[in-house]
DNA sequence: CTTGGAATGTCAACAAGGCTGACGTAACTT
DNA sequence: AAGTTACGTCAGCCTTGTTGACATTCCAAG
């Protein structure tokens, strides 16, 4: 992963200060990165849970709820209400699955890719300013510190998805 | 949306899939961040709710009321349901204000301060073997996209607070 | 074929922790 | 004396997490 190894050199970037530091940057731009997407939310009777799920199943067109279920880490009632709610408003349709009939298949209908964009449009123009204000390399930072961050069964599955 | 156009230097991470791919990274970290102490506070009767209003309490020992709902950016209300089991408990103090006697000034007891440290040392301990894995460089940029990712206001106070 | 177990999905009820609104009290400021 | 500020509290609502119980579907073993 790193050109480090310790040895000598400066280890100062690992003082309790600078980790404190870094923990609070995390709370604060997370609230940062939310913000968008749930100012839209609010007025539409949906929030961040519901986000959540529209943006997975952007991703990954025809999952299954218990695919979903693994990767939001809720529970299936909790996952149930929220999709109930994007069925009933016509955001996204479970079509049974061919193979295995136990399996809903969750597709975005036209009005649900519209709030997805919409929503995704949002959190994407504040990732893009700051990426673009950061640069580069400090984006490839950003983003090995985040994996290193993450659990590691969730970092594998993170990973091996659509591979560089 | 296009792999962009302008001009001649890579700007290659700019692309939505990649920004795709950094916001994700930011909810699995995020994820991550907050699940050690979230573990520790579990089986007690206190949430992460409670775990930022020590944070902060003990970062600024003798701050105020006030200015714990400005950094929490949250209502009274719901600070107000915090803090009162915290003061049943036996973890946080409040002194009225010598200068003005409206103020309560907040402090952990030795209570409060033994919680506040198993807790930080949890996530400290994620942290720092997340620094540890990505080295200094890495470290440094995660923390400029992050301050780049925060609301204006809150990036003005984040930087100011004790400089580098 | 049938029956039992494993996946998967649904309904009901509850808790944490946000929110708004209204009101009270003490203390400071003008 | 009047108005403003800092804090506390009551009441009630919403979102989103939780468990427990139950229904449906599929598959495999008898």
């Amino acid at each position: 992963m790193a050109e480090n190894s310790s040895g000598g050199e400066s280890l100062l970037f690992l003082t309790d200060e600078n980790l404190r530091k870094g923990i609070e940057a995390m709370f604060f731009a997370y609230r940062g990165f939310t913000s968008d997407p749930d100012r839209i939310l609010d007025g539409l009777d949906y929030g961040r849970a519901h986000h959540r799920a529209l943006h997975f199943i952007h991703r990954s067109p025809g999952t299954t709820v218990g695919n979903l279920l693994d990767i939001l880490g809720v529970t299936k009632q909790s996952l149930n209400r929220v999709l109930r709610s994007l069925f009933d408003d016509g955001l996204v349709e479970a079509k049974v699955g061919k193979k295995d009939r136990r399996e809903r298949h969750l597709y975005l209908t036209e009005k649900g890719a519209a709030l997805e964009r919409s929503l995704s449009d949002a959190q994407r123009a504040r990732m893009r300013a700051a990426y673009r204000a950061a640069g580069p390399v400090a984006v490839a930072g950003f983003r090995t510190v985040l994996e290193a961050m993450m659990d590691s069964e969730q970092r594998r599955q993170f990973l091996k998805e659509t591979s560089p």
